[in-house]
DNA sequence: TTTTAAATTACAATCGTTTGTGTAGTTAAT
DNA sequence: ATTAACTACACAAACGATTGTAATTTAAAA
């Protein structure tokens, strides 16, 4: 294990103190061109690479910052990490991704790994699991720098940035019903994490707001691919089958549609279908699926950007912000066309 | 910014040398069972984190290990890096992600800052654009032990964890081949990346290997969803129409099942198609499609095992091994039954 | 009681940087 | 010639932990 270079070996090469060496990496003013011409190429043959460890130790500052998923593999979460990722980017920082698995436990490790590693500021999209938030107010408490993503805490203990689900789900059942479907189902989840409440939500209001009888019996507890795949012959067999569907998330839209489809239900004449979270599979299925896009990318990049601006500013740390970021709904086959 | 408890916080409460108090907080022998006790109720209490960063530098190890991916938002990596932290997890590794938007300069920049954050271990799976492995090399020179996954240099510069595409693609055209398909078209990739090259290479052996004429005609350069809805239709239209099309990527297949369907052509009794990469839209597509699953998850897992094995076991660093990761196919309703 | 061993704890160096301060040597101003 | 002001560098102390060694206390053996 040949060790890394380090300024000591620079120093000795050319019989200087170490500190003439790191100011003259640093082009400090106070050395000469010549000396710092010589170390800098050098340093370069001999591929030099600071070593951030000692010198995050030394400045007391950290160019990491982490970032707390529930689940990698999880696209949406993805393209927020894509989006996280290009700004961090370039600003000379280095990310370390973590994952909680939707558990509390494996949440709070991440936490402490990340504050152990003295990262620079902590973004989190909290587990479906999470009933307590101490681990975020230690957080808090050691003034590192914290915001939330799409799934926040509803107290605003650090800065959010959350997609606006409620006028997502609104949108979404508003075309529907503009479209002519006076019975719209609602596959969702019970879930009391705040995007499942807002959803539904928002679904709610559209009904009401155009006037439309609210039927709990066709509001279903379904989340997933497989459970759409399960419940959606019996939903579509029953007495007062809907006339649309609106799901929760582009998945269950696609199991919705690949039943329908077996039981020579066409869509979107007889069965309207809409998604939510314009996911890659909404563009594949056939028919392809209407859905809200939530702009994931751009939820990582706002995110992070607002996390650095608050590492820049400490003094700003009580400074808590909620930023709305808006939905936009794509129209695609699934749903039929708005009748006047 | 208040900062973080330290060890030497510790001491001064207690009147005692720092030293005392970190080797009471690892349990060492020589400290009193009542001296360690006391300090580990106040460390809890206080919630004291150790500082990894002082750690790591004073013991000249790391506990974190970096990986460099083409694309985070590609499902296939996604997954990959879900097996790799389902394992770092458990050894209390910490993983850096970071992305090489498959450019090679910014490849460059990843191997970089996973130098400077002085990693315990490197994985990789290198960009479409790299055709120049030296930073690759000058993580192998500062003895950093690098496992390279899915695409991998042909040149075995250090360990490698490979999929074997080669032997998947066979698989699927000899399946297309028992079903009873006679002329199978291809729609693959002209890239010079191993992958295209090993799936083009299976697809012509299995041809071969049933006595099939290889018919450059019908082998297409076409290897996304979008380029397939646009050629699909000339290439089913031709006179001598395919009886199967094998596509390198289920997004590919997809598209062609979308045209398919569109002309009216029946799935699979006209025309067979089979994907490749068990990719999350295989299900759910109508038909869904048979396709080969390269297991990602268990490639991350293989991949970060060898990696941590090399860096506990630093001594074997000039034993390069290559894994090879065998596929399976996944039979689904895109493909006929085989005839006998 | 003296010696020796064992049990605790303190001291100090170190990891690789950064940074405040000190100090030669040179040049410019008086 | 004397002082002042630079220039270009060196010295040394940190950052927070780890670890070899030394020192102290206590207990046991002679």
């Amino acid at each position: 294990m040949k060790a890394q270079l380090t300024l000591k070996d620079i120093a000795l090469h050319f019989n200087l103190s170490v500190s003439t060496v790191s100011r003259a990496l640093r082009d400090d003013p106070t050395i000469s061109r010549e000396t710092k011409d010589k170390i800098a190429e050098y340093a370069k043959i001999h591929k030099y690479k600071p070593n951030f460890i000692a010198s995050n130790l030394r400045k007391q500052e950290s160019n990491v910052i982490g970032i707390i998923i529930p689940e990698i593999s999880n696209h949406f979460f993805s393209l927020i990490i894509a989006g996280v990722e290009s700004v961090v980017d370039n600003n000379n920082y280095t990310l370390i991704i973590t994952q909680s698995d939707e558990r509390l436990q494996k949440e709070i490790k991440c936490v402490q790994t990340l504050l152990s590693s003295r990262v620079a500021g902590i973004m989190a999209s909290i587990s479906k699991t999470t009933d307590n938030l101490d681990h975020f107010k230690e957080v808090v408490d050691n003034g590192v720098p914290l915001v939330f993503f799409d799934r926040c805490p509803v107290v605003p203990i650090a800065d959010r940035v959350i997609i606006n689900d409620e006028e997502g789900a609104f949108m979404a059942v508003e075309y529907l019903i503009k479209t002519g479907c006076k019975r719209i189902a609602y596959f969702g989840s019970h879930s009391s994490i705040e995007i499942a409440i807002n959803r539904k939500k928002g679904y709610i209001r559209a009904l009401e707001t155009y006037g439309i009888a609210f039927d709990k019996k066709i509001i279903y507890d379904c989340d997933t691919n497989e459970k759409a795949k399960e419940i959606t012959a019996d939903v579509l067999n029953s007495r007062k089958r809907p006339d649309a569907i609106f799901a929760i998330n582009d998945n269950t839209a696609a199991g919705v549609i690949y039943i329908a489809k077996r039981l020579g239900i066409s869509i979107p004449d007889e069965l309207a279908v809409c998604g939510f979270g314009d996911g890659y599979i909404s563009t594949n299925t056939d028919p392809s699926i209407t859905s809200i896009d939530q702009f994931p990318f751009f939820t990582g990049k706002k995110a992070v950007e607002r996390l650095l601006y608050k590492i820049k500013n400490p003094e700003l740390k009580n400074d808590i912000s909620t930023m709305i970021i808006d939905t936009s709904l794509i129209l695609r086959a699934s749903t039929g066309n708005i009748v006047l």
